[in-house]
DNA sequence: ATTTAAATAGTAATGATTACTATTATTAAC
DNA sequence: GTTAATAATAGTAATCATTACTATTTAAAT
């Protein structure tokens, strides 16, 4: 693979950013850089980066969304606001579970939680 | 909400499957029985049916699924056979772990395990 | 500098879903 | 049973996200 400026761009506007964004927004930020940049190499350039390791992509509703963090890790989705939370909850025991339970091996695990962040709590609650 | 055959068709459709069909998936059986229902009628009476509670949606990577079984559960899907299995984890603990250590107020809670269903075993493993 | 092919911009095509509209059918009132 | 009101439908067009296509540009090896 060889080197360009737009794929370069696109991957840092990925890891500049903790609003795991659609392609979209990443399309627009990159505008701003490209002038002329195709939402086409936008898309080309994901899914590479993601191929490659570099990024993750999963799916909010019927869209995708993009993550510099590799990691494995969960999400909280606000309901109110639309921002999606990185958290790290202790499933370790899943995938033996679902082996021992289901004879399922597990490769992924995606969860996701909806409902209300702390933006959206009045004075008593908190 | 009056009566129409088109969303009774559509109800039982939804109710007789296991397996977690897409809108086309539905239109193709129901077309069977009423060989000029429309795509649109399919897909407003699954919102509908679904705003009413009776079933459930969830989205697979960016396509719609519908589900009978409106009961939390959880999710295995296969990634040989595409099969996607109903699961019931015990995640009782999940809500007041991301109230207490996120201070969010969880709803609904997604998870979805993808791997290799038992059929694609073999005999040493099995 | 020349060559080769990967990557791009621009555009067209696809697939899922939603919106629109004239017609049909359910239901309640007479 | 007939009438009236309007919810639901079939058929079609529009939208939105994503992918495919192609002539041109560009990275980078020789
Ligand atoms: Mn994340
Ligand atoms: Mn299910
Ligand atoms: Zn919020
Ligand atoms: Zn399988």
């Amino acid at each position: 693979m060889r080197f360009s400026k737009q794929r370069e761009l696109i991957q840092d506007i990925v890891q500049r950013t903790n609003s795991h964004p659609t392609a979209n927004w990443i399309f627009n930020k990159a505008k701003k850089e490209i002038s002329n940049i195709s939402l086409g190499t936008v898309y080309r350039n994901l899914s590479q980066l993601n191929k490659d390791g570099v990024i993750n992509i999963f799916y909010d509703d019927n869209i995708a969304r993009y993550d510099w963090n590799t990691v494995a890790h969960d999400h909280l989705k606000c309901n109110k606001c639309g921002k999606i939370i990185d958290i790290k909850l202790h499933n370790r025991e899943l995938k033996k579970e679902v082996l021992k339970q289901y004879k399922f091996e597990a490769e992924n695990i995606e969860i996701t939680i909806s409902g209300i962040c702390e933006n959206h709590m009045n004075f008593k609650e908190k």
